[in-house]
DNA sequence: CTAAATTTCTCGACTGTCGAGAAAAAAATC
DNA sequence: GATTTTTTTCTCGACAGTCGAGAAATTTAG
């Protein structure tokens, strides 16, 4: 059943509002919150005031009168609310930052991650380790991390932080929340890779297009295949999903993959895909786990220079891609495709398998060819879309708590 | 930008809420309304007086007293509120139905559609002519009908009811909104066929799982192949889509399909296929547009006496679909998945395929192969998820539109 | 006829948003 | 330097909504 509504809910429905105008703009004034916002000047009054008694927003110093009449006082959010801890998982390295309720970055390190020693146990130990260094480094109690947002390649469950699958550890799942929960009282947040790439773009989009904005794909090539959906929802609401795009069936019964399983995705268009193309080993031979890129970048220089067999590798990966997109809009609504990751390097020898997979199906044929783009630095992205999510994750968990609220009334 | 919140909107959502449990669980007593919809005592008065007032709902002629205490009255919606015109195209007719506020089915008639007469232009005039029939006939002023849904098989706009494809119009595209605007001020809307079944079957399936309900997927089988999908979302509203599967490419450069392109699902488990199949026509024979079912009864009945061919037949077709929806689970969560249509008469023989076609890839490897289900009365749920389609909406805009606001204190 | 049971209605308290105008504070003007 | 103008922020009263508690209504049981 649906749930009933109350002036409560609203309140919090627009302090939630008044928070996520600060994210999208930066600090911002009385009456620009306003604007922003479409509330009345009395009501975001009383929010803000709402929101600096209880120490989530402040008013910035006094910036230099930029024009005449009375000089607006800035409101941001106080650095020191509360705390997000990030950590990128990728193959061969795990990074851990740091960051304040404002977003500024406090503290970074990353951690290579032996290939040889890649036991679950070993790696939630290093997790632990790491997570504690972090915190002890930066002098910060414990429990003013809010949050862990953390990111892996794989298959991740939707409404937990399990990682289900993924391609450093196979089938061995990992809970983030059951191993986290002892030692940390913060929120564990797990999102695919491709998914926060997919969270980053979209907003980047929104900002650029406004309205017109309807959703997008992002696709990350390389080692591994990811697919990343984010569609504009009603209410404006960004929903994002991470489908198991790299292990879908591009084809019966077609090569080995990683996963173990037959003619994915990723056994045509991953990078081991590509190299196993090239030099015509077996389509059943057992991938290498990882391939140096070196490597790829040898076969597509020679490809480059007319090498038959390593054009058709890389156009036979292209295909898998454009077919499987094309299955993808198939059962989605048509829309553009942001293409990220190392394999982006190799994109022109790509696109044309891209293109003749994608011309095949009915949707492109009814829809017409949708927008390919290239936006190739992934690792940025990565962490941006960490950022947008778990922040306003943030502001939703403060204002929900009830800290707001709660001090109403008391002298401060 | 997402929307502000008020009290105003509460009183709208709330109101919303009243009326669709009505909707759901017929009249309803002041007590369980209150029960239902967690609202209190107090707020149901108001909210309910206002309905009233607005003629929207009112109160059941006293009905036999049932234990000791104050009897409670019943409200139901108001008969005469508004109507509902149901329009269902199928291959071989169209079907009208005349349905008034409370559900009623006051009015029905079916029109044969000639096959070879099958020009946009006539069959828009039939449809402008049936409809004004239908008012005419039970002599209901036109703008009494506040909506007109309409279903087709097909590819439909999601946003405006426009049919951009279809088995039975191809490229043809209808805008009925446009063709019905100068007419009737009722609002139209379009939806595929399947995506109905989907919001039919989710309903049931919520009534029974409550919470527990997360989604589900349901797919006809027939002439051609649709499948539609609903989930639940936050705030438990069904989100229902219908995605172009039956024309998603299963295999490249495959079989050539009713709709010009080649390999698409349809082409291989549409009754044509099958037929195509059974008897080695080529594949790129262009396929007969409507198959009698009584040749498909005749394979079928051959292929369980164990011809081969047939067995073979249906056995290709099963894969395709098995395929297919595991692409599907793969592009969204596992779910189970309800089977319906006139094809599921061939249940037996396709089931071999289907599940052999789920079992190859990643996704039923890992989370299990999802239930089945076969749900035959097609035509049934097909009406039915019009009914709680466009009903709930018809709720919202009354709601929205501000009649029942602006009576607030007149004398009534 | 009275008491008990049950449902519906009503009242006052509380929490929200809003518009209008007062108050604050700096620049421009005389 | 005093006054005016301009811009921003704050405050007050009006209005809309929900809720809990208890009053009012209405039937059955005894």
């Amino acid at each position: 059943m649906l749930a009933k509504s109350s002036t409560e809910l609203v309140r919090q429905k627009n302090s939630v509002l008044v928070l996520t105008a600060l994210r999208r703009h930066g600090p911002l004034a009385h009456t620009e919150l306003s604007d922003f916002t479409k509330l009345s000047s009395a009501t975001v009054s009383v929010i803000t005031t709402d929101l600096e008694r209880a120490q989530i927003i402040e008013k910035a110093e006094q910036q230099a009168a930029s024009g005449r009449g009375r000089p607006r006082v800035l409101f941001s959010q106080r650095r020191d609310c509360g705390y997000l801890i990030v950590v990128i998982i990728s193959s061969d390295a795990v990074q851990y930052s740091l960051v304040d309720y404002a977003g500024r970055l406090i503290d970074r390190f990353t951690e290579e991650r032996q290939q040889n020693v890649s036991g679950v146990g070993s790696f939630v130990t290093g997790l632990c380790d790491a997570l504690n260094r972090i915190v002890a480094r930066s002098r910060l109690p414990r429990d003013k991390v809010l949050m862990i947002s953390i990111s892996s390649k794989g298959l991740v469950e939707s409404s937990e932080p399990v990682l289900r699958w993924s391609p450093i550890f196979g089938r061995e799942q990992i809970d983030f929340a059951a191993v986290l929960r002892d030692e940390w009282s913060a929120k564990v947040i797990l999102g695919n890779e491709t998914l926060l790439v997919a969270a980053a773009v979209g907003r980047q989009e929104e900002n650029k297009k406004g309205r017109d904005f309807r959703g997008l794909a992002a696709l990350s090539l390389g080692h591994s295949i990811g697919l990343g959906i984010v569609r504009r929802g009603e209410e404006g609401k960004h929903e994002i999903s991470a489908p198991n795009f790299g292990h879908m069936l591009h084809m019966s019964g077609g090569g080995l993959c990683r996963c173990g399983s037959r003619g994915c995705i990723e056994a045509y268009a991953g990078f081991y895909a590509i190299l196993r193309a090239a030099f015509d080993v077996p389509l059943d031979t057992i991938p290498a786990k990882f391939v140096p890129v070196a490597e790829l970048d040898k076969i597509a220089a020679s490809a480059r220079q007319g090498s038959r067999r390593n054009i058709f590798a890389f156009r036979q990966a292209g295909l898998a891609l454009g077919i499987g997109l094309s299955r993808v809009l198939s059962l989605h609504e048509s829309m553009p495709i942001a293409i990220t990751g190392p394999g982006t390097r190799y994109y022109d020898l790509l696109l044309e398998g891209i293109s003749e997979g994608l011309a095949e199906s009915h949707v492109v044929r009814m829809e017409g060819m949708p927008e390919l783009r290239v936006m190739a630095d992934e690792p940025t992205l990565v962490f941006e879309g960490h950022l947008n999510r778990a922040l306003a994750m943030m502001d939703d968990d403060i204002v929900r708590s009830g800290v707001v609220t709660e001090l109403n009334g008391q002298t401060g």
